[in-house]
RNA sequence: GGCCUGAUGGCGGAGCGGUUACGCACCGGAUUGCAAAUCCGUGAAGCCCGGUUCGACUCCGGGUCAGGCCUCCA
């Protein structure tokens, strides 16, 4: 099975060839903690964790490294750590243990590593200096620049010319800076933040530095795969290029930072793009109250990771349908035993067609078809553990379908409609279908759809309830 | 202005130069005390205009529309 995979640089799907494959790297721009993550957030972590669990599955759960980051260095936790008046610590732990069970909801693996900021700025000081001594950087007035007209290729990966980037300037130039299209690499902190000692004065980093030394500490370079969402092609990965490269060799075009670049589409909302003004930015931290995470997840898989996704009420209640299919076929059956099984060769066929998830909901669907209709207990074990293994690589189907759909449902209430269901049950038994459909009325009442088999009964709440 | 996406049935959404995607919803049938679930089946598509081709939803050109990036941003 080949892994092919767009390559943002190459504009081109590409076949995936690990440099070592004991030995797999992944990197994926994470969040900057000073706030909860909107779905937006989400859609990378939920598609790049398919990335990882697909290269674990085909190289080995051992053989692959995923890392994302976290910033807790930035602008905007300075100001959420000066209005509550804490040191940024505070505000950066408290969101990222937050982001972190988000995530998990979302069905989302911790990565291997979570590198930090604050944890890596040696490293990050050790590459700003080895940029400037390989000529590729100059320190002006307390900050350090990046100096792009040094670097040849600038631009590749989003196509930009460096001319037409000077022509379409629209910001004033720093004063510091040769360029206005020079990035910052280090810069002075401001009274009352957080600074760090370094050869050009005390300060804290540039924006883009970070991912590029972390990566090179963490990781090596170059890099396998490279992912992030789309908007950050121009200027963040366009930086680290520059950067992780530039800190290698006075020429660092003639090297590589990252073999495959993956960019995921943007999000939008009803149509909209997200924004504060609009008022429409849903935080994953209260979807998850009102909608299972595995719903959420699924609707960010349900379009291809490249395309635009729009999010809405209909999406949500179409994957919910959909989900509450299979675990209904999966409740049916959950006496059939299930056996250890290897990804499904047409669910490994689809993802490794650049994480071709729509057509791997296709196969899911086509393996819950074949447990329904199994003519024999044989195929019906087949079946499952098929449709299980299936549901494994993209992260759904694992868990307990009864408790599927009593989500939510409190101890006193199930005690009521067991109840119910007893006493229904005993109705049914003395063919007084009168109490019968009575009790199912009643039962309707509390939001609740009574299921009767041959074996017994079984129930769940209604859609919307 | 520059760069880049996308446009498929009622809705979501793939593949494919000629053959059913799939799902949700709907309709018909089977089944069911009733109902749900399930099964069987029907219907339903390819923004516009040209071109290439025996044949295009699929390739090429142009247009229209929508969205994104170019400044913090997944």
């Amino acid at each position: 099975m080949k892994l092919q995979i767009h390559d943002t640089l190459r504009r081109d799907k590409v076949e995936f060839q690990p440099q070592n494959p004991q030995r797999v790297t992944l990197y994926v721009c994470g969040p900057t903690v000073y706030s909860y993550a909107h779905i937006g957030n989400a859609r990378p972590v939920v598609v790049f964790d398919v990335l990882f669990r697909l290269l674990r599955t085909i190289y080995g759960e051992d053989h692959v490294i995923y890392a994302r980051n976290i910033t807790d260095v930035d602008d905007k936790i300075n100001k959420a750590a000066m209005d509550q008046g804490v040191e940024i610590d505070v505000i950066t732990n408290h969101f990222a243990d937050i982001y972190n069970q988000d995530m998990a909801t979302l069905g989302a693996l911790r990565p291997t590593l979570e590198p930090r900021v604050t944890h890596n700025m040696a490293a990050i000081v050790d590459q700003i200096a080895a940029i400037v001594a390989n000529g590729h950087a100059y320190a002006e007035q307390g900050h350090v620049l990046f100096d792009v007209e040094s670097f040849k290729t600038y631009g590749a990966l989003s196509r930009r010319s460096v001319d037409d980037m000077i022509a379409g300037a629209r910001v004033e130039v720093a004063p510091y800076k040769r360029n206005p299209q020079d990035f910052v690499l280090w810069k002075p902190s401001k009274t009352g933040e957080p600074v760090w000692d370094s050869p050009w004065g005390p300060g804290r980093p540039g924006w883009h530095i970070e991912c590029s030394a972390m990566i090179e500490a963490n990781l090596g370079l170059p890099i396998d795969i490279h992912g992030g969402g789309h908007d950050l092609i121009f200027p963040h990965h366009e930086n680290e290029i520059a950067q992780g490269l530039c800190a290698q060799h006075a020429h660092g075009h003639d090297s590589e930072y990252a073999h495959y670049w993956m960019h995921n589409g943007f999000l939008t909302f009803d149509g909209d793009k997200m924004s504060k003004s609009l008022g429409n930015v849903k935080l994953v931290h209260d979807l998850i109250k009102q909608v299972p995470g595995e719903v959420i997840r699924a609707a960010l898989l349900s379009a291809h990771y490249r395309g635009p996704l729009d999010w809405t009420g209909e999406l949500i209640a179409q994957t919910q349908s959909r989900l509450d299919g299979m675990y209904g076929t999966l409740r049916k059956f959950a006496a059939v035993p299930v056996r250890d099984e290897a990804t499904p060769p047409a669910v490994l066929e689809a993802l490794s067609d650049d994480l071709n998830t729509p057509r791997a909901f296709a196969e899911l669907s086509a393996l819950a078809k074949a447990l329904e209709t199994a003519a024999d207990d044989a195929a019906r074990i087949a079946a499952k553990s098929q449709l299980l293994a299936a549901g494994k690589v993209l992260g759904l189907l694992q868990g307990d379908a009864e408790a599927w759909f009593k989500a939510g449902v409190d101890e006193d209430l199930t005690v009521k409609i067991d109840a119910l269901i007893a006493e229904r049950i005993a109705a049914r038994t003395a063919k007084n279908w009168s109490e019968a459909d009575r009790i199912r009325k009643a039962l309707d009442e509390l939001g609740v759809e009574v299921m009767d088999s041959a074996t017994g009964a079984t129930w769940k709440l209604k859609a919307g309830v």
